[in-house]
RNA sequence: CGGAGCGUAGCGCAGUCUGGUAGCGCAUCUGCUUUGGGAGCAGAGUGUCGUGGGUUCGAAUCCCGCCGCUCCGACCA
């Protein structure tokens, strides 16, 4: 491909639009356009190196035995209403009316339509398993898309979905998906790793997300050095420390004013205890009822794991009016004499001394023995886990990293094939229900990612995998010197008849511009052919990584491009 | 939805406080010179100053509404 031929346009300065490294970079590099908030437009440099991840993902889907299909967009929402998510996805639909009046969605995943298709074509065990995927635009009215790619209104993915007889076998399903989501982002140049995650509004009961470790990530990721425990925040488990007021109080509970204190700093203050002592107690309204969720005060509940012990799908904090109905005024809430579900935070197990609001305006109760409270419903783990709480396998302090969640596998179980009554006829003539996996890779996504982890004060360093051209050809002094213009021809001919993807940077520009603009791009290796390279004996052949260089005759350039090319893809 | 900031040429910005009819750098076009790390000189083009209204003899500038963008938070497969 000649430079000259193409839409490529970069940047000199960074874009006042842009955060992080890889949104700046691929802005600034021509890959990406924006035309509005989460909406990007790919331009011919970026829309290849996309379909290289895409290819990638497909030979991988391939070899693991999926089948590719393609899914409509546009969905009725009634495929919604079946599933009982119409409600739970809400407002990150986008829904529009078609000129009859029937209501629809723009796709934000697939699990309706995949079911509701194979459930149509599936009849038989000796059809299963089978796993399909397509890699398609979905579509969501994210609240705040931000970061370019990593969160925009409109994005690919690549989305797979499995179907089996039984929960064993649908566990060897998800091991197949598991695996090749680690072959797929290796060989995109991507250190990813597994940590187990919460399932959210896609639900199951099991499922872990890709995590590229990244400072710009969104996500916490709580990990064991020791012994390899990782999980996502929202859902990371801990082994509670023992209680620091594991001692009762001889005494017995005793109230105290407190007055005007409605934090747990200010209660801790006016009961002259640390904040540790203060027991919070929240009032959460599920699916419409009041649950009262109890930890210790220095800790914050999570709410993705309270949900999924209650399994409800709606969850939110009660208001003040709610809570004084509940148990007493906000500020003052404690569990003592309650009438409502409450679940405490296994941190406060053993907690014999602790002080706890008296549900009286201004009060609370000290030397409560919380270990024994028989309104406690359940203990469970409720609390969001931060960095040296001490991992649940073994024991040792955790640390937390941020990192991009790129592809997220899911076990479902039958949610959805419930959902939709899709049955088979297994071998004892018997009607059961298909067992579900799904499977999920942000492909644009992932592409950013390969940025944000791959550049230098120059630019990006594509892996050889997902460069838009894996070599730029840069002939310096064509216009003056036939020998250069020849040396840089036959170069690019025997690229493009070795099956190398080259662009030759063929613009009426000044050497340093053709330098600059090559490692900004960051095309994997650059031949630079110019008089003084010729004068030299040759040309010289660089890595963008390394910056390692020699100079060949130009006969033998693509040869030993070739052999570059094929150490650097080992590297990864 | 709450908080903050921003909207002036393709990109990055100044000008706004203190009202007088729009400027700088890069990019673009022409010519000459230059040619191994974002060249120099000379010339040229480029704007509903986000948008609607108001105040004023006069508004990029002051006032009010709206829209858009970015960040933080809430929220979110």
């Amino acid at each position: 491909m000649r430079w000259s031929r193409t839409v490529i346009s970069t940047l000199r300065e960074d874009p006042q639009e842009a955060e992080i490294a890889s949104h700046k970079l691929m802005l600034r590099a021509g890959l990406l356009k924006k035309l509005s908030g989460g909406l990007y437009t790919f331009t011919p440099l970026g829309v290849r190196a996309l379909h290289k991840v895409e290819e990638i993902i497909r030979e991988e889907m391939d070899a693991a035995g999926a089948q590719e299909i393609l899914m409509p967009a546009l969905q009725p929402i009634e495929l919604w209403e079946k599933s009982g998510r119409a409600s739970r996805m809400g407002a990150s639909m986008f829904r529009l009316k078609d000129r009859q009046g029937r209501a629809m969605v723009l796709g934000p995943t697939h699990e309706e339509v995949v079911t509701d298709y194979i459930c149509k074509e599936i009849s038989s065990y000796r059809q299963l398993p089978c796993t399909i995927y397509q890699i398609q635009t979905k579509f969501r009215d994210e609240i705040r898309p931000r970061f370019g790619l990593m969160r925009a209104k409109e994005f690919i993915m690549k989305d797979a979905y499995s179907f089996d007889v039984s929960f064993e076998a649908a566990d060897a399903s998800y091991k197949a998906m598991y695996d090749a989501y680690e072959r797929i982002f290796k060989r995109c140049g991507l250190l990813a790793r597994p940590v187990e995650a919460d399932t959210g509004a896609i639900g199951g009961n099991h499922s872990h997300e890709f995590m590229v470790p990244a400072p710009s990530g969104e996500d916490g990721i709580l990990e064991c050095q020791k012994c390899g425990y990782a999980a996502n925040q929202e859902r990371a488990e801990r082994k509670p420390a023992p209680s620091k007021f594991a001692e009762e109080f001889s005494g017995g509970p005793e109230e105290v004013p407190t007055p005007g204190a409605h934090t747990v700093a200010e209660a801790a203050e006016s009961v002259g205890v640390p904040e540790e002592q203060i027991v919070k107690s929240l009032i959460y309204m599920a699916d419409g009822n009041p649950v009262m969720a109890i930890v210790e005060g220095t800790r914050e509940l999570n709410e993705c794991k309270l949900r999924r012990i209650l399994g409800c799908s709606e969850l939110v904090m009660a208001d003040d009016v709610q809570s004084a109905e509940a148990a007493g005024p906000v500020g003052s809430i404690g569990p003592l004499g309650v009438r409502i579900p409450v679940y405490a935070d296994i941190g406060l197990r053993g907690a014999k001394d602790m002080v706890v609001g008296a549900n009286r305006e201004g009060f609370h109760i000290k030397h409560v023995n919380v270990d024994s409270l028989s309104e406690i419903t359940a203990w469970e783990d409720i609390v969001t886990v931060e960095p040296d709480d001490l991992c649940p396998r073994c024991g040792s302090p955790m640390r937390v990293v941020r990192g991009i969640e790129v592809g997220h596998v899911f076990k479902l179980g039958t949610k959805y094939t419930d959902a939709f009554n899709a049955k088979f006829l297994d071998s004892e003539k018997n009607s059961r229900v298909m067992v579900m996996g799904c499977y999920g890779i942000g492909v644009t996504r992932t592409l950013q990612a390969v940025v944000e982890q791959n550049f230098d004060k120059d630019g990006i360093i594509w892996p050889v995998s997902v460069a838009p051209y894996s070599v730029v050809v840069l002939p310096l002094d064509a216009e003056k010197d036939p020998a250069c213009a020849a040396a840089a021809e036959r170069i690019v001919k025997d690229l493009e008849s070795a099956g190398i993807d080259v662009i030759v940077d063929d613009r009426d520009e000044r050497p340093g511009v053709k330098f600059k603009d090559a490692d900004l791009i960051g095309f994997p290796v650059r031949v630079v052919v110019g008089t003084r390279s010729l004068g030299k004996g040759g040309v010289e052949v660089r890595m963008r990584r390394t910056g390692e260089s020699v100079t060949v005759p130009p006969e033998s350039a693509a040869q030993r491009v070739s052999e570059m090319l094929s150490r650097m893809r080992e590297d990864f």
